[in-house]
DNA sequence: CTTTTTTCATTGACAGCGGAAAAGAACTGC
DNA sequence: GCAGTTCTTTTCCGCTGTCAATGAAAAAAG
């Protein structure tokens, strides 16, 4: 939430004026008084809060139309022209940058990933610095200009500092990367977790549309959950949460290392699973690929590993459903590849263990690839740019 | 939140009104700089939220005053005049009631427990009459008004609405007990789950003061948690939410008479302990104080079935503070009688299993009585009560 | 003993948000 | 063209919370 420029003072845009906008993100082309009906503002707010943000250009009153009603007037539904602002969203990873230029819709226009040069700070700095230029010289051609980056890191972000206060992969401690970045562009940069900006991605953008409490599932080389309650993105007490890939789900099971027994991450995720496809087979696996491979070949070995591997992540799934009722879990990460050999195993346990709210809530599987990542971080940068829109003059 | 009045206007009180009264509330005597401080609002704003308020007679500024500033004018603190108020708390349980007369600043004065005659609804309700007019009576005597009452039952409550939708114990399924207890008693009712009650009350009066994001678990007869997430307590999409009863610690644990294994409750709760203490010892154990003293003997057996019983707990604490990462965990119940013995296995799985989060978050075990759960609902119709306060007149 | 400094609280002017109600607009159907 | 319906805008207004200045009460300084 750092900004680039010399004062931190951002021009807040009004309560209604940001809710109306993300309203519209949301829900595409939509009528004025649907839009009253579900921010609960009265229709003249709503007037009066559309106004302004169609006379700077951010929104257009949508021509093509769809099915008319019958009867009365018909009605005249706003969308967000997406042409009008673009933003550059960043996900960093252990190894490598994945970056794309995003409209203010949050529609992907070109994707890069460039392997990092190194993982200190100043190198991944430059890489970014690199990537992003790339990407503006990009936005330049389309004609747009930038109005924003947002980077996602994985670990433990202060979202309102712009700071990284430890990221285990990078092995970072407290990098003011918003400042650095900033300084270093010129432009407004806000940084956030990797999991929280996808989870706000899938809840303005994706599957989450219109929910008030749901939780995001990655599975993958790691296995993470995000999480929206009361409509809005948990961070935990101290910039944590979501963190299922080490819920302690069988006191027997393999060891972690976390130095922990049983976690999830140590039966489910990818590097447990190759692990435990090896042993089943003694066969020298020598990527998921394969096993994948050997899986639906159906050796049944291979296949009792990937059915106990969704036997865990459905315990965890059941646990936070447990634990906050929510009324929608998507299940997305690179594991989704799997998701057939999971499936069963996923579902069984969630509903045994989900006791009596199983039925409640809606278990849904979304496959987000490396860009979507990226995208939420396109969309962190969406959600400063809305807050810092000025408003000016109504009547 | 129904009320027994024909109409169900509620008069609302403004936010920031009542945002300054829940802060009075929680924070004791406290200066108007202070509340802005809290509150965020302008202390001009606080200003005119406290004098209306004062003018009625809930907030007194506070003549004892406390230590004084060495320096500068000194401050006005303002608190609430809880004997403006009265309000009951009931909660039911499967076979009593549990009833208090608190007044405003949520103080027992009174409490009643009386067994409940029966299950049905009609039953329950006029256990829930008689034991008001008890209350009522003694209120009159104080010369106390009642304003409200709340009533905590477990199991899925749709506070909104004042409906019970499903409790397990009382085998209800959708009862209308806000209309019902309303129209009956001819006082503004609020309905809640318990837990959510008792972990308002926490949030408001108790160890959770001034946090945003913590967690209430309840050990006894069963195992529960209480939510407060971005400040507020958390409902689940469907009403259902801090099921942690239920969360599959152990795959190959004991069954639960909810057909899994290895739930926490299966391991923990209070028939579990005195069924692992029989199968330990081969004794013909009769209760859970026996069990107790059994271990307080020493009885290494016994003992274990504690520590195991605490370590399961502590798997499930763990389970929520990685999920949640909350500022801090309050342990209570009944359970907690046994808590010494539960203590190294708790620590020691959290601290296990809560990986990299655990040093963040507080644990912190509180005695919970009876009582405590009524005042709980008590709370809630406090919070009903402020909601529903017409202000009048400022200048 | 007066003046200054410091902190707390209040006042009054004021911008502007958002609501209520009514008017306007656009379309169908008769 | 009129009635009926639905969507949108307009006008008016109350009310809220902020700003900046002022008042109040104490200790410290001179």
């Amino acid at each position: 939430m750092r900004s680039a420029s010399p004062n931190e003072a951002v021009p807040a845009t009004t309560p209604a004026a940001s809710l109306v906008f993300t309203t519209v993100l949301s829900h595409g082309p939509i009528t004025r008084t649907e839009i009253a009906r579900r921010t609960k503002l009265s229709s003249a707010a709503v007037t009066k809060a559309v106004r302004p943000l169609m006379e700077i250009g951010y929104l257009v009153e949508d021509v093509g139309e769809g099915a008319r009603r019958a009867i009365g007037r018909p009605a005249n539904p706003v969308r967000v022209d997406g042409s009008r602002a673009l933003f550059v969203g960043i996900k960093v990873t252990g190894d490598a940058i994945i970056a794309v230029l995003a409209d203010l819709c949050c529609r992907i226009l070109t994707a890069r990933t460039v392997p990092l040069s190194g993982r200190r700070p100043a190198a991944v700095l430059a890489d970014i610095v690199a990537v992003l230029h790339d990407l503006l010289t990009e936005a330049d051609a389309i004609g747009g200009r930038v109005r924003g980056v947002g980077i996602a890191v994985s670990g433990d972000v202060d979202r309102a500092e712009g700071v990284v206060r430890y990221s285990p992969f990078l092995e970072w401690r407290d990098i003011p990367l918003a400042e650095i970045a900033g300084t270093a562009t010129g432009l407004s940069v806000t940084v956030d977790n990797d999991v929280r900006a996808l989870t706000r991605a899938e809840h303005w953008f994706g599957a989450g549309v219109g929910l008030s409490d749901f939780a995001l599932v990655t599975v993958g080389a790691g296995i993470g959950c995000g999480l929206v309650v009361h409509g809005r993105v948990v961070s935990g007490a101290h910039g944590v949460a979501g963190e299922i890939g080490h819920l302690p789900i069988d006191p027997q099971g393999p060891l972690c290392y976390c130095g922990n027994r049983g976690c999830v991450e140590a039966v489910a995720a990818d590097p447990a699973i190759l692990r435990d496809v090896r042993a089943a087979t003694g066969l020298p696996v020598a990527d998921l690929a394969e096993a994948l491979e050997l899986a639906r070949g159906a050796d049944p070995r291979v296949r009792a590993v990937y059915a106990r591997a969704g036997e865990a992540i459905g315990r965890a799934i059941a646990s936070v459903v447990n634990i906050l009722g929510p009324e929608r879990v998507i299940i997305s990460g690179e594991g989704l590849a799997a998701y057939d050999l999971f499936a069963a195993g996923i579902r069984d346990a969630f509903t045994r263990s989900a006791f009596g709210i199983a039925e409640q809530c809606d278990l849904t599987t979304r496959p987000l690839p490396f860009e979507e990542w990226a995208r939420g971080a396109a969309a962190t940068a969406i959600q400063s740019f809305i807050g810092s829109i000025t408003l000016r003059a109504t009547t």
